[in-house]
DNA sequence: TTGTAATAGTGATTTTTGTCACGCAGAAAA
DNA sequence: TTTTCTGCGTGACAAAAATCACTATTACAA
């Protein structure tokens, strides 16, 4: 299981077998059911995520009682609520498991200890930064530019997989437009 | 003028004097005027900027001839096309001055040498794109969770300098609304 | 087995937003 | 000065999407 951690990290800088002990020795695995929540909206953020196996979701509650999706976190991905986990406030989000998920738990500790004590893995969170953001700019793109159904048309090229593993309530979430609407696009 | 890079870096990392000569001599200074543009969509990306004074915006036109508002960019803002820039592809979007501005220009390849010469910058720079990533995220909860006028309203908020800098056509490019109905919400 | 959620489709209607058209004021250019 | 170009507001109408209501199906728990 610590294979896929390694395999991921060297995807984008390699490592020596020292150099991945140490890695590893700063993360800690928890299995959750799905439904489980890893993050709750209000309380504090230990650790960051890295997605083993399984499928998450980020969700936001607003005022209205409404829930939105802000994103999925699949194989190989990091999830968190970052801005409060970064800054060591409350949660405004929740973590919640869609499937029976595997991940590796990073404390916001041992994640500044990997960084300084390990420039590779800086290296490797910057990378991972960097896509994240490109990646974000990409989704804003798509509501600048796309219409519903063009934005449903995108993500089901972009994550096939998906559309197997999540109701379509929650892909509607995701999308920004209502259940409603969704069905009637995909029909 | 050197001295807002400065400062700016310095916000996050303390650096030496000779480091920060070592920092400085990686980027070079450029001038520009309203209306010019310093990357061409299609053209190559060759730097990624840092506003010292004026404003940017990051455009994307799309295949129906539109043009949206990606982001602005004021004084003390990174920007560039960073997908393009990373990748080392042509641009997909163009980067135009609203107003006459300075910027630092840092070359890909200077930026991967400030990143392994120091590892302070490195870590800059993993700042930066946390936060980035983080902005990014929120826009798009703004999009998930608020219609046209709340998003108005929270960028009015955000960023009230805009709206004194700029004309309300991009504003509402940026906001993912048409100017007529931009006009309508703030009458 | 029965009952209860969760999921999904669809009609009817309202609300929101976009599009097209026009006019006007001020800035910039000739 | 006159002319042209932007930016901005607004009316009329069309399109997109949300909301409300109801139904059917399936999965799952008691």
């Amino acid at each position: 299981m610590q294979e896929k951690l390694r395999e991921h990290i060297e995807k984008i800088v390699p490592l020596t077998d020292d150099e991945f002990a140490f890695v590893f020795s700063h993360f800690t695995i928890k299995n959750y059911k799905k439904r489980e929540f890893l993050i709750q909206e209000g309380e504090s953020v230990k650790y960051s995520y890295f997605v083993v196996s399984g499928l998450l979701m980020l969700i936001y509650n607003d005022e209205r009682g409404k829930q939105h999706i802000v994103s999925f976190a699949m194989e190989d991905w990091w999830e968190s609520d970052f801005l409060a986990y970064f800054t060591q406030t409350k949660a405004t989000m929740s973590l919640q498991c869609l499937e029976d998920t595997d991940v590796f738990c990073l404390l916001l500790e041992d994640y500044q200890k990997l960084c300084t004590g390990l420039q590779k893995m800086e290296h490797f969170f910057l990378i991972k930064s960097n896509n994240g953001h490109m990646g974000s700019q990409q989704r804003i793109l798509s509501f600048l530019t796309s219409n519903a159904k063009e934005r449903y048309e995108q993500l089901l090229k972009r994550y096939p997989s998906l559309f197997q593993r999540v109701p379509k309530t929650l892909l509607a979430s995701y999308l920004g437009v209502s259940r409603e609407t969704l069905s009637r696009l995909s029909s």
